[in-house]
DNA sequence: CTGAAAGCGCTTACAG
DNA sequence: CTGAAAGCGCTTACAG
């Protein structure tokens, strides 16, 4: 192995000036940087990362904390993990990922000194993991949101995403809208809340009440919404999911329920991959999730807190594009 | 932060000692070894891992290197990601993610002695990466393959997985059966061959000359494939599909062609997650990939290799396992 | 069974 | 502008 001695050697100079040009963190006279440039090349050095890391206490790599995604990753999950991948890379740093399903072991994990700070993934409204993370004194930057007052995070703007679906289906003439989202368990995402929330908002000025169904993330979800949808619900005339997972199952539920997507029924589906809507019979009118996108801004937010940047903008929120599909159309004549 | 040094202190050992004693290296008297753990216990002191990895030259990181995932992340390759995460996590190691798009990129990241060893994805037939990783002279495992003698890898046994969906078929009644796999660039990945030989040596004893359609694995991709399909090989009954990304789009496509699965056309995909299948309508019959393991296996076959461990074998093929839907039926009366 | 000491390969005040 | 030296927090022969 070359190390920063051997270049040092080779130019002539102390293992300090090789530092100083390596780094540029002091100035150095052009011909010593031309025989030290000229020395790396020759031996082809790179310093080694684990030694910078040790002696100036920065190893420059992030860790992001999830959930086991093993099973119910979805489409958005990837774009979000390989955007955040990306992102540290371009900026220099490396991304560890740490599947962790109980609070002590991430505090262990923490402890550990390997990372410089944390993109915590799958946030709930009152998430344990973030007082382990404030109590480890390490940098963090959350993807999705506690409570009110919070620490740096992105998110998809669930606010202006709902408001816009409902608009683009008055826009066919819809005014009977319903709503499909998770179940709010003890811990639920604290989107579910916001979603919820949006959407009383945005349907208030049409003067029917909401009705809102929340179903597991599955295949078996959604058949059960179809059948809410279809039984308790028959006045719907459009429905806005915000719920990845069961999408497929609501459309194909409700077509084997007897009745047509859209002609019956018109479906759009929130925070979901354009993929996703491709998949499915009919082409799902879709909210692509700007998950590549976060996943990079969450990366980039942290090494700016780390960088001290200033006027970095401590939080960020985008919203969903909407790409159109076939399963949107005016309601149905009654 | 608590050092080693403290922890020595409080026991009244050397920093030696405390390392034999959280190392497990040598024997230390149960006395003392109580007073260390004590000593650790009230401090609540942590082992910082970079000096660790400094002193012992182990750092304990392996690096995933893939291909830019962030458009084109099918449902299988997460799984993937996750399953070698947490392989690496539970044998105390982990796991860095490195999206590399050119070789000096990757020679670089591997020059920096961050790693102990890589995964590297998506093996191509000709890989040039591979060549750069036995250059770094860095331990590595492939997921999938390159030519006939390889370095140790972990893969789907694509030969197994299409003679078991041409069996399925066959079971049915099916003999005139085609394949659909991904078009064969100057860089296909591996894959593609093996899929085709043990195609054409599943259909041998069938009779029929072989239907070989290569499509993106997209949804137009899947589209063009079931045009192909009924315009060029309209005497087929049954498809077998080794493009997860061309699934959903075949399926539209066939029926949008006026022709109906399974009446029709029987279909089944292989190397593919079971969610896949039930979001399609009709819900298709998978062979579902072992990706969930093959990524743990990959990670501990590295840490085996890393870790000089015996009789571990050096490289591991498994099968998918047929999940039936409703995409295969008998052929149609003609 | 335990300790003193060298060393891993860098960074960073400090001095000149 | 450059260098000598301390130090980052561990591991690991070596000695006793």
């Amino acid at each position: 192995m070359v190390t920063m001695r051997d270049v040092a050697e080779r130019a002539n100079v102390s293992i300090a000036t090789v530092s100083f040009v390596i780094n540029g963190t002091k100035r150095v006279a052009p011909e010593t940087r031309a025989r030290i440039e000229a020395a790396i090349e020759e031996l082809n050095y790179r310093r080694n990362v684990v030694a910078r890391a040790l002696a100036s206490s920065r190893t420059r790599i992030l860790a992001l904390l999830h959930p086991d995604l093993e099973s119910r990753a979805n489409a958005t999950v990837i774009q979000f993990v390989m955007g955040a991948a990306q992102g540290a890379r371009e900026r220099g740093y490396d991304l560890v990922l740490w599947p962790v399903n109980d609070d002590d072991q991430m505090s262990h994990l923490l402890a550990g000194g390997l990372v410089d700070g944390a993109l915590l993934m799958e946030v709930r409204f009152r998430d344990s993991r973030v007082e382990r993370l404030v109590a480890s004194r390490l940098p963090f930057t959350l993807i999705g949101r506690t409570g009110d007052d919070d620490p740096p995070y992105v998110d998809i703007d669930f606010a202006t995403t709902v408001h816009q679906a409902v608009e683009h289906l008055r826009g066919h003439g819809h005014e009977r809208i319903a709503l499909v989202t998770q179940p709010r368990t003890g811990h639920e995402p604290g989107r579910i809340a916001r979603v919820e929330s949006a959407y009383l908002d945005a349907i208030a000025p049409l003067g029917h009440p909401p009705a809102v169904i929340a179903v597991e993330g599955t295949s078996a979800g959604g058949r059960e919404a179809a059948r809410a949808l279809c039984e308790e619900f028959p006045e719907r005339t459009a429905v806005v999911l915000v719920n990845e997972g069961a999408s497929a199952g609501l459309v194909k539920g409700v077509r084997a329920l007897g009745r047509a997507v859209p002609a019956d029924l018109s479906v759009i589906s929130a925070a979901t991959t354009r993929e996703l809507g491709e998949m499915i019979e009919p082409s799902l009118t879709v909210m692509a999730a700007p998950a590549p996108q976060l996943g990079r801004l969450a990366a980039e937010a942290l090494i700016d807190q780390l960088e001290g940047v200033q006027d970095a903008p401590p939080s960020v929120l985008l919203p969903c594009t909407l790409v159109p599909g076939e399963s949107v159309g005016p309601p149905p004549r009654r």
